[in-house]
DNA sequence: GTTCCGCATGAATCGATAG
DNA sequence: ACTATCGATTCATGCGGAA
């Protein structure tokens, strides 16, 4: 088997036309946030983020397979004080450009952003929004089933054990770390809150989500074989990940230094001999599990 | 000091004409969910719910106090396989009255409905949607701080003791556990997101959400002889809460059998003694812990 | 090889200060 | 008056170094 993985320096807008119809079983992309500051990476103002962002979802709708899913990873900034109402607004949006709104996922980052203000707290969640091209489309549950149990207890386990899994703690993640109970074999279907730690280590890029995160989509939407496209790339995760999960993946990134180093991370074709296949199976302990 | 408990028959957008201008400092409320069933309870159809509610939230907004709070707990239904944007566009809508969007706290329901559907998971979450008539509000965030969360230094010692504390730890975010045992100095600032079961035991009222949930946002919002409305009051949890926490109320319902329900379990005064006002303000802290 | 502890840092936000 | 920049605040997590 031969997994192709492409990355393109640009603006997704432009190259998203080159990609061709019906062609795409998964988008996954964290974009830029709006920001009212100039400088900061992408920084599209709030006001503005709607139009910015439309013209790219209209090309994502074209080129995703009408059995694939769209998943946006998306939280509106606090602006004078108050919520901004972009989201809300791109979401009415999109369904007049023809997408349904299928879900409203919820990223619980545990590990949320410090500080003390006097009319708020910590922000820790951020929205994981679904959209389809039909109200049909694949799902493959089972793939990310979790252990049945107290969710409290679970993660007290894990916690616990933080130092001995330290290892496999990046490889296992579906939700959150803990691989070693996914051998219990009561098991049950997950919600549609997600409890993730974003990753805090020296990435360059500043806004890369856990990997866990596109790794769970990705396991949800899509099989082996399948293409992956993420137009806000960044550092690529979604991309390593949908390489080491052997799916073909599309990348897009606009700034060089970003493309560069995701380009020097990750070579554009991996050759797969049954063996590696198997090794691959080994790591993922929980696809022997699953039921295909 | 005496307590006030109204209980009002009737539908709020006539009743709350009746209630005085800027009187209420905290307005927390679950209202009937849209649903396109006729039937059921409240049963306002998807397309017609911004425009029933509007007329309440422009009574709310005159009702509230400058410095107070509404928290308007909801979640959209799926119609044919989308999620509605009623909330979204009630959103919008509001904002438009003049209500600021001040944030979205988001209620992580542990045990969440159980169910399997081919397209989506379990539902287990909602948004409690802060909005406030000025930037500037009450917001007493002392009186909700959780323990702190950092078990990888307490990972290892007195593990029996340790895990007692543990699940009452940050799992719950303060919600239905003992705050008794809590020492000041371990307490952080919890986040936006809130962790608490529902309430499983049968009310006659389907809606319902737990105790711990108008509790926390009373805690949050108010001090003591401070005023509580729940425009939706149906069980009348709400106002039962907040008479515990010696908070005047007053609820709303407009089906009588549920109206019944809540003048028999609740007495309209409370009277408690031995209170003294002066010390109160220094001692509100240690009091809550201490009592709680 | 394991366990323990210190520390940097992360899609943050507010309010004060400077231009 | 209005915008841009900066410091203070704060905590879960994982890495690195030491025991």
């Amino acid at each position: 088997m031969e997994i192709k993985t492409d990355i393109f320096l640009g603006d997704s807008k432009e190259i998203l036309k080159s990609i061709s119809d019906n062609s795409v079983d998964l988008i996954i992309t964290s974009p830029p946030y709006a920001d009212q500051r100039k400088n900061s990476y992408g920084g599209i103002k709030t006001d503005e983020y709607v139009n910015w962002f439309l013209p790219i979802s209209e090309q994502l709708l074209r080129v995703l397979k009408p059995s694939g899913t769209f998943i946006l990873n998306i939280k509106e900034k606090v602006v004078n004080g108050e919520r901004s109402t972009y989201v809300m607004e791109l979401i009415i949006e999109m369904r007049k450009q023809g997408w349904f709104w299928t879900e409203e996922f919820i990223w619980h980052k545990k590990n949320s952003y410090p500080g003390k203000w006097p009319n708020r707290f910590r922000d820790s969640w951020e929205r994981l929004l679904q959209f389809n091209k039909n109200k049909k489309f694949n799902m493959y549950q089972e793939e990310v089933m979790v252990p049945m149990g107290d969710w409290a207890k679970n993660r007290l386990k894990k916690l616990s054990e933080t130092d001995k899994k330290r290892d496999e703690s990046k490889v296992g993640s579906g939700f959150g770390k803990n691989i070693s109970n996914w051998l219990n074999r009561d098991k049950a279907y997950p919600t549609n809150v997600l409890h993730l730690a974003t990753e805090c280590n020296n990435k360059k890029h500043s806004a890369a989500f856990p990997e866990s995160l596109p790794e769970w989509f990705i396991k949800l939407f899509t099989k082996e074989g399948d293409t992956v496209l993420d137009p806000f790339t960044g550092s690529g995760t979604t991309n390593i990940v949908a390489q080491r999960m052997n799916r073909n993946s599309i990348g897009i990134e606009i700034i060089e230094d970003y493309y560069n180093i995701v380009k020097e991370k990750i070579n554009s074709t991996k050759y797969i001999l049954f063996r590696q296949e198997g090794k691959y199976e080994k790591t993922e302990q929980k696809r022997h599990t699953a039921v295909r």
